[in-house]
DNA sequence: ATCATTTCTTAACTGAAGTCAAGAAGTTTG
DNA sequence: CAAACTTCTTGACTTCAGTTAAGAAATGAT
């Protein structure tokens, strides 16, 4: 199977497809490049991307949809991030290879992805130099970026990561059950329940 | 000044600067890089590499010592990590230039730290793309790591977090008032003044 | 439409952290 | 040494999340 041919020739997917390989930051030969090795399909809701145990093989984009990540702790499903249109799936590409996917990745609503394979990224590191480089900055800004979401977390209520996460991602309620968005937020269900009471009644407090 | 000199010619200085230099890793020309362009100095207990407000210019290696970072949040010192020998402390230089430091870091023991100005580096990148790979998967493996760690964090209690410090890092009960152990485990002095007490009850069950 | 299942809420109770206040223990300074 | 300050602990009380259990509401299946 030869990469760069789209799983199938639905509309959406094209577009997305043909967005990697138009813009103004690579150049042409970088633009053939993505367009011979760099995958994008569909996936249906409720499909994984990984599953705890596996090996992953490849970097991901999600160019549409939600995607829930988690992890099993004590039998429990711990909701650790959701990613939303925009965001980059990615690991420590050394240790992926190495060690069985702690955690899963799962679409919770139908998703439009890119597939990246460590094998290409290799490839691509080594025919453009540029690139590593400007993904180094890349990860350094990510990971930047990390560090402050986990000190705001870290420093709000449950409370308030509720508030801030309706702002922040309101998509994700059309699509996620409130008792994944509790466990991401920290707290069990009845607890998010009463949260949601609280709010319920102190927006409007019966005169 | 020239980078490359000691700032002073302390013998644990000198052996440290000595380690930078004689690895296995480094060609003979990027170790000369490094003899020349890498500062190695004694900073003394209480004193700060880096102050809230304060634009950041260059990444620290830790050898021996320990630095506390730290923000202001109302008023309060939130102590977010605790570097000890061994730690890097590095940012995203893109947006260190661009943007002020939201943290301090406060050696909290005499500490012998190396430095690296981001001149310096992007120099070692142009000169070495080797070693903008290299670092690149070093940043790739950190930021796994600490997710990892944060994982590891939310996912225990306070008093977990407190037997998980004492064995990860004991050096630390040497230099560091409980309230900023406190802080960084993320509860108030007085808890973790009762989490003590209720593990010395358990621990030694007055018969 | 009815039944079954999943998801969400409510209530009563427990346990641990926050707050406020007081004071003990330890350290620094003159 | 004594006074002043910093750090740590304890107690009473409040608040909020966890737990268990029950049932309501929403969703899916036949």
């Amino acid at each position: 199977m030869k990469f760069g041919s789209t799983t199938d020739l639905d509309q959406e997917v094209l577009a997305f497809r043909k967005s990697l390989i138009s813009n103004d930051y690579n150049t042409q030969e970088e633009k053939d490049f993505f367009a011979d090795k760099i995958l994008v399909k569909k996936v249906k809701k409720g499909e994984f991307i990984l599953r705890e145990g596996q090996f992953l093989k490849a970097s991901y984009h999600l160019f549409k949809g939600c995607i829930r990540e988690y992890y099993l702790k004590d039998g429990e499903e711990k909701t650790v991030e959701f990613y939303t249109a925009g965001d980059s799936l990615t690991v420590d590409v050394n240790n992926a290879h190495r060690l069985p996917s702690a955690v899963s990745w799962e679409c919770v609503s139908e998703c439009i992805i890119s597939i990246f394979t460590f094998e290409v990224e290799k490839e691509m590191f080594l025919r453009f130099p540029r690139l590593e480089s400007m993904c180094r900055m890349e990860i350094e800004k990510q990971y930047s970026n990390y560090k402050t979401e986990v000190n705001n977390f870290l420093s709000s209520s449950p409370e308030e990561r509720y508030e801030n996460l309706i702002k922040t991602k309101p998509e994700l309620f059309q699509f996620v059950p409130l008792y994944h968005i509790a466990s991401y937020l920290g707290v069990k269900p009845e607890s998010l329940s009463r949260i949601r009471g609280r709010l319920r009644s102190s927006a409007s407090p019966k005169a």
